[in-house]
DNA sequence: GCCAACGTTGGC
DNA sequence: GCCAACGTTGGC
């Protein structure tokens, strides 16, 4: 079911020289396997859960509206989108890592109140992103070649909205205090590389905003 | 709207 | 291959 969908994540930055930059990714989940310290069986291999960022209020880019929020996913037919335009190769190249079934965040930047919304998965893996050969696509990138496409997409599905919306002020005084004195989100992706609009979370950073949805706002 | 952080480009 | 200039992301 090719999804309909608009447009989201802004993500600039064309061209870098290279391409296959191959493996940049494993990013955040590496991790000694057996620190002394901590060894949970944490990410026993590469990440299953993932945030990923889009803008839920309108901006224009080239006249054409930016705007993909959680309530426009869940508007679609089968509630159901790619998630084109990702042109940032460590962005990419954790997409290009997720499979079917897994799980991520729906979060809600560059707006009024920045955090996470909702939950959706991942319902079809990789695959190439048409709208980079688009000339009239705000995407298209013209260093892109049909024999061999830069980016890649994935498609998604709403599931839920998070019981109450978690604020980034939120998340980040939980951040914050985990850092000084241990706690899932101590490191977590969003605060210690910014800018990364497809990021891995391990299952306790996951879990530990799951559980937030009980409590009272911090 | 400002601007810090950070990724990319291009001169050398 | 270094690094300054430039462009983008995204919080505030």
């Amino acid at each position: 079911m090719p999804p309909k969908k608009r447009s989201k994540v802004s993500e600039k930055t064309t061209k870098p020289g290279k391409d296959e930059d191959g493996s940049q990714e494993a990013a955040g989940s590496k991790r000694k396997a057996n620190g002394a310290t901590k060894v949970k069986p944490k990410s026993a291999g590469s990440p299953e859960c993932w945030l990923m960022k889009s803008e839920p209020e309108s901006r224009f880019e080239n006249g054409i509206d930016m705007k993909f929020g959680i309530e426009d996913l869940k508007a679609l037919p089968d509630q159901t989108s790619c998630w084109d335009g990702v042109r940032n190769y460590q962005a990419r190249n954790f997409m290009r890592q997720m499979k079917e079934g897994q799980v991520a965040f729906f979060y809600h930047s560059n707006c009024k109140e920045p955090g996470i919304a909702g939950v959706m998965k991942i319902v079809k893996e990789a695959y190439v992103d048409h709208t980079q050969f688009d000339k009239k696509d705000v995407h298209f990138d013209a260093s892109s070649k049909r024999d061999n496409p830069k980016w890649s997409m994935v498609d998604v599905q709403y599931q839920r909205m998070m019981k109450r919306f978690i604020p980034l002020s939120e998340l980040k005084k939980y951040h914050l205090q985990h850092r000084a004195k241990e706690g899932p989100l101590k490191d977590m992706a969003l605060f210690t590389r910014a800018r990364l609009s497809v990021q891995p979370l391990t299952t306790e950073e996951f879990d530990f905003i799951l559980s937030l949805e009980d409590e009272k706002p911090l």
